[in-house]
DNA sequence: ATTTAATACCTTGCAACGCCAAGTAGTATA
DNA sequence: TATACTACTTGGCGTTGCAAGGTATTAAAT
């Protein structure tokens, strides 16, 4: 991997941002899940998050309303923490879904401008 | 306006982000360009970008090595920076078409799971 | 009883980036 | 000379992803 390479890389991570918060609600709308599931689920889409980036992100959303735990038993290890939308999370949702299909569009109108 | 929107504004902005160098090199891919040129096709796509956000993303593609420019001189008012692609910045074009693409598939990945 | 391993949650410090606001400078018109 | 228009530049701020390290719970192994 060269220099340019490393450079381009983070240049993906740059477009990830902003997309993850989308990711986790839309994750969550289908059903509840705590950290981990929601880290396999990101991975099974091939969008590589890391816990240091999840957790804060999870707790910035319970701040802003959009999602709200309980704690669960695990058959295995310490108690999860499961994550779930609250109905504002829900509007918030729609929302997102709009705004990454106008991305999309605005992206495609450029891109289709080019000769 | 109420608080909830403002948020969401906050992310709209973030899932720009990223996406912008790549606009910049489709928009510049097709022809040279000074800067309120690239804004105002920005504007027509719907992205809506300030200078303060333009001039320093320009220099650091500069810095990079993808694109260069030239002065000319304009018919009106001081002379304008046309900026335009590198070998180098029509190769980090085609990276980041393929890294858009894949964005894009992964978070209708994620979507279409949903019930 | 103590250690080890596995699981899960959280925090700190850093660097990158978009944005706002203000500033600089060239050109033309009044 | 003053005003207006256009174009380029910069400093500070807030947000965010990430790497690295830490804490806590549980069960199995020693």
């Amino acid at each position: 991997m060269n220099i340019q390479n490393i450079e381009l890389d983070n240049v993906k991570t740059q477009m990830r941002r902003g997309t993850l918060e989308y990711c986790i609600l839309l994750i969550l709308s289908r059903e509840d899940a705590y950290a981990p599931q929601i880290l396999g689920e990101l991975k099974n889409a091939d969008m590589i998050v890391v816990e240091g980036t999840l957790y804060p992100l999870l707790a910035r959303l319970k701040n802003q309303g959009l999602l709200s735990y309980r704690w669960q038993e695990s058959p295995q290890g310490p108690p999860r923490k499961y994550y779930c939308l609250t109905d504002l999370g829900h509007e918030a949702l729609q929302v997102l879904d709009r705004s990454w299909e106008e991305m999309v569009e605005q992206i495609n109108t450029i891109r289709k401008s080019r000769n």
